[in-house]
DNA sequence: TTGTGTTTTATTGCCTCC
DNA sequence: GGAGGCAATAAAACACAA
């Protein structure tokens, strides 16, 4: 199928070598300023010596069939690459010419200026309509069917490279967005930190007051202060007492929220080893008796002060895939 | 000079549109 | 059903280091 394509093009294209020559030859001219000698005749003038049949069946149709232009084989372009390298190379006797004529069909690139004008369309439009294709293919001595490759395979070179600025583009803002995922997780730990310190020291606070209140209950019992310390501790009055000293303050109140919420489930070496020492955490153990563990939920969250948080567990934050490429595989993946 | 990687030109097969 | 586009691929041309 692509054969047959390729024929009915040939078709279409072939035969126009030697005026296109100097449609390509002026406008390449107003393009750059240069002077490129064109001189299609020359062409005839160059297989005069041949037999008539040779040239009308064997060079026209191969000259057609690549569509370069002689200004292209003479033109002195320094980096230029030689179109037509192979006829060059036959120019040497009727055995090459032969030798050439049966072999198969060679890629041959195409000249820097055709290149550029192809990519001036390009810049232009990078879709091609078919009187477009004709004409530069005209104007570039090329067969209709070449300029219209030469577009796909630049849409498509195009497209990979759209491909690459857009994934440099994800890439940067993920970079950035993971920096501020950093951040804030940084953040978070120091104000969990933060947190557990002034718990710790309103632990503290509290322990202190505690025992004052119970030296003062003592005094005015006048029973032995050492004696009523050591029999209430025994069995648990001390726990009782501060607990109701401890629901008489508002703030030691919000305070044993936060630790109620958080600090039974502190793994934190310091926050835990303080309250080891001290062996305090029953001090401020409520008194929920009369409350189910939902209602002792809700009440806990209607009740935090704003700046008391759920315990969230290091394990609700997902780590974020190492790098951009496993993350967007990641994503793809999902 | 040669081996190897990259770029460019061209083909093939499939799909969509008219 | 033909024309044209696209993705995948082949193969020639080219660049370049060893």
């Amino acid at each position: 199928m692509g054969q047959e394509k390729f024929y009915k093009s040939m078709a279409g294209g072939a035969c126009g070598a030697g005026g296109s020559n100097s449609n390509l030859s002026v406008l390449l001219q107003s393009q750059r300023g240069l002077s490129t000698a064109s001189q299609p005749l020359e062409a005839f003038f160059f297989l005069a010596p041949l037999p008539l049949f040779l040239v009308f069946f064997l060079i026209l149709p191969i000259c057609s069939r690549s569509m370069m232009s002689f200004e292209d084989v003479h033109q002195a372009n320094g980096s230029s690459r030689p179109f037509f390298r192979s006829f060059d190379h036959e120019d040497n006797g009727d055995d090459d010419l032969d030798e050439y004529f049966h072999q198969p069909e060679k890629k041959r690139r195409l000249t820097v200026d055709q290149v550029q004008f192809l990519e001036k369309s390009f810049e232009v439009e990078n879709k091609l309509e078919p009187e477009r294709k004709i004409q530069l293919a005209k104007d570039l001595g090329l067969q209709p069917r070449q300029v219209a490759i030469w577009f796909q395979n630049r849409r498509a070179r195009w497209k990979t490279k759209q491909l690459e600025k857009d994934y440099d583009v994800l890439q940067s803002s993920y970079n950035s967005l993971k920096a501020d995922y950093d951040k804030v997780l940084k953040e978070k730990e120091k104000l969990k930190a933060e947190v557990n310190l002034l718990t710790d020291k309103l632990l503290l606070q509290e322990t202190e007051k505690g025992s004052s209140e119970l030296s003062d209950k003592d005094a005015l019992s006048q029973e032995p202060p050492k004696k009523a310390v050591a029999d209430s501790a025994s069995d648990g009055e001390v726990s009782k007492i501060s607990t109701v000293a401890c629901k008489q303050d508002d703030i030691s109140s919000a305070k044993s929220d936060i630790f109620d919420s958080d600090s039974p489930h502190y793994a934190d070496g310091v926050h835990s080893s303080l309250l080891e020492a001290g062996d305090s955490s029953y001090v401020f153990e409520p008194d929920q008796s009369d409350l189910s563990q939902d209602e002792e939920d809700n009440l806990g969250k209607s009740l935090l002060p704003p700046y008391v948080f759920p315990k969230l567990e290091d394990d609700d934050y997902s780590d974020p895939p190492a790098s951009f490429e496993d993350h967007a595989f990641w994503c793809w993946s999902y």
